[in-house]
DNA sequence: ATGATAAAATAGAATTATTCTAAGTTAATA
DNA sequence: TATTAACTTAGAATAATTCTATTTTATCAT
């Protein structure tokens, strides 16, 4: 079962209904690792459904945020990013470009908290971001 | 030479002003390991400078940010937040209560990316997030 | 000390991402 | 096919941040 025929089966078993806008949103995310925001996603509905509004694509993804279908990405200081993948992964991004990549590395056994803090903290999960410049923006020159 | 007297000297270098709102802004950050939001620091600084206007504390952190005396934290996804501490470090943080802390590890060893990946990308940094419960909402119970 | 001046502070408008609202539309079900 | 709760829509509202035009001031040369 795909991401998409997994969230449609979700979307059933709460109830809700499945519109064109919502199933042509989940076409657009299966499978896109590029980390979109929101004004990503509406550019690209637009091209099918003219009418559609940015109130449909938040609330469709507040939808897949809720029934953990979606997570949103808070890399980028001016807008959320959202990542339809689910599994536990980190981030690499490129400080020129911005792009934005995913690492599926488990780091946790090596990311132990100074004694002080693992004492006093109940731990649940840790992401770790990487910067650097990806290989486009390395050949590509100086900014 | 502590961070207050060091921005001072840095203002001074640039050939920037002292002005009391920025000495009092430098104040409030100098030893804050609270990461406050710039309404936070504004709320402060309105206490002695009732007049002040939040553009002057944009800009102060601005110039801040600038001359690498001030790191702006992206963690929350609503506002930034932001760090005087500009040595290298990770934050941790609570999911229930939001208050972020800071973790003086160097976990850069073992933050080892896939080879793929790590022939492709010239990596600069990198940046530990944890989750989890801090003491107190640990104690107090659940939401 | 004083005056000149570039830099900064201020109030409020503008911008941008996101959320809300009210009214019309539709998918799902009986 | 009718009913209805859920959805979509346009546009207003909100909130964080940035911009603008004007007034004020720290600094420096005198």
């Amino acid at each position: 079962m795909n991401y998409t025929e997994n969230i449609i089966s979700k979307y059933r078993a709460h109830g809700f209904k499945l519109t064109p806008q919502r199933l042509a949103i989940l076409k657009c995310l299966d499978g896109n690792t590029s980390h979109p925001t929101a004004e990503d996603i509406y550019i690209e509905l637009k091209k099918t459904h003219p009418t559609v509004s940015f109130a449909t694509v938040y609330n469709t993804l507040t939808s897949l945020k809720d029934m953990g279908a979606l997570l949103e990405v808070t890399i980028d200081p001016d807008r959320k990013h959202f990542d339809p993948n689910t599994t536990p992964h980190h981030h690499i991004i490129c400080t020129k470009c911005g792009s934005i990549g995913d690492i599926f590395v488990d780091y946790s056994q090596a990311l132990t908290l100074p004694e002080d803090v693992g004492a006093e903290f109940f731990l649940t999960g840790n992401h770790v971001d990487f910067y650097g410049l990806c290989k486009r923006c390395r050949t590509k020159g100086q900014v």
